[in-house]
DNA sequence: ATGCCTCAGCTCCTGAGA
């Protein structure tokens, strides 16, 4: 079984490449972030055509989220229960017995300000929830766009960009608190090439220069981790024409 | 320097992303 995550930065913009994307790599979910759109503009039939089930959570300009499946997902739930918000920002269902939880975690913006208060929140109901999921799914995969570096190592220049958004450890705090109730990040599971970035700015050639951070990831839970075979990420859509800024994160399952 | 790209939208600029 394979999962994987992307923030596509525009489903409407990016569908093309979604497509093509899933007919090389025939995952058996994918956890799309960012999909800026309204319920009623998700491309349902066009993936249909292409062997995926879907299940969107969207709204105007902002976040969305989807997950896309080749077999029925069941017990969908959107946002997280118990937390109010004005934000589609995480959609979860059951896979192939898999609890698959789909999350693009706030931005931040700058620590010190409301959308980072918003954050911290954001990150404190994410947990309390969490805990309660993983004692009803033993099996569980939490995946999307964390929106923040475990360590220095995710990050491509750490004195520069040391206590910024991303980087603080207000945020590394509460990423550490989610993986203490019984997750692990499944790339660091194997040897990981130094420099292995998720996500590279559109601007100054970042990519080209590997000027990157790692915030998209996948934890599994306990109960997976034996099950775990890989965790790849794919550096090769960042070169497409018009590319989403972050790559999509493959977890391979031996079950 | 607060822009450098990119995207959506009350669209020819702005807000937000990260």
């Amino acid at each position: 079984m394979q999962l994987a995550t992307w923030n596509i930065n525009s489903l409407t913009v990016r569908l093309p490449q979604v497509l093509e994307w899933l007919a090389r790599n025939p995952v058996d979910v994918l956890a799309l972030q960012e999909i800026k759109m309204t319920d009623d503009k998700f491309p349902a039939q066009a993936l249909a055509d292409v062997g995926y089930q879907a299940q969107w959570f969207g709204q105007k300009t902002y976040n969305g989220v989807a997950l896309l499946t080749r077999t029925p997902a069941t017990d969908v739930v959107k946002n997280i229960p118990g937390f109010a918000d004005d934000m589609a920002r995480v959609i979860s269902a059951t896979v192939q017995g898999v609890r698959v939880i789909g999350a693009y975690f706030p931005n931040g913006q700058e620590p010190g300000s409301d959308k980072f208060d918003y954050k911290m929140n954001w990150l404190k109901g994410l947990r309390d929830w969490i805990k309660q999921e993983l004692q009803l799914h033993p099996d569980l995969v939490l995946m999307g766009d964390f929106n923040i570096t475990f360590d220095d190592a995710d990050v491509w220049d750490p004195a520069a960009l040391k206590d910024t958004i991303h980087c603080t450890e207000e945020e590394r705090y509460h990423l550490r608190a989610l993986v203490a109730l019984g997750l692990c990040d499944a790339l660091r599971l194997f040897p990981v090439a130094p420099k292995s970035y998720s996500w590279w700015d559109y601007r100054e050639f970042a990519f080209r220069r590997n000027r990157g951070l790692r915030i998209d990831h996948i934890l599994v839970s306990q109960a997976l981790r034996s099950q775990v075979k890989a965790c790849v990420i794919d550096k090769g859509p960042r070169s497409n024409e018009r590319p989403s800024d972050h790559a999509p994160v493959v977890l391979t399952l031996d079950r």
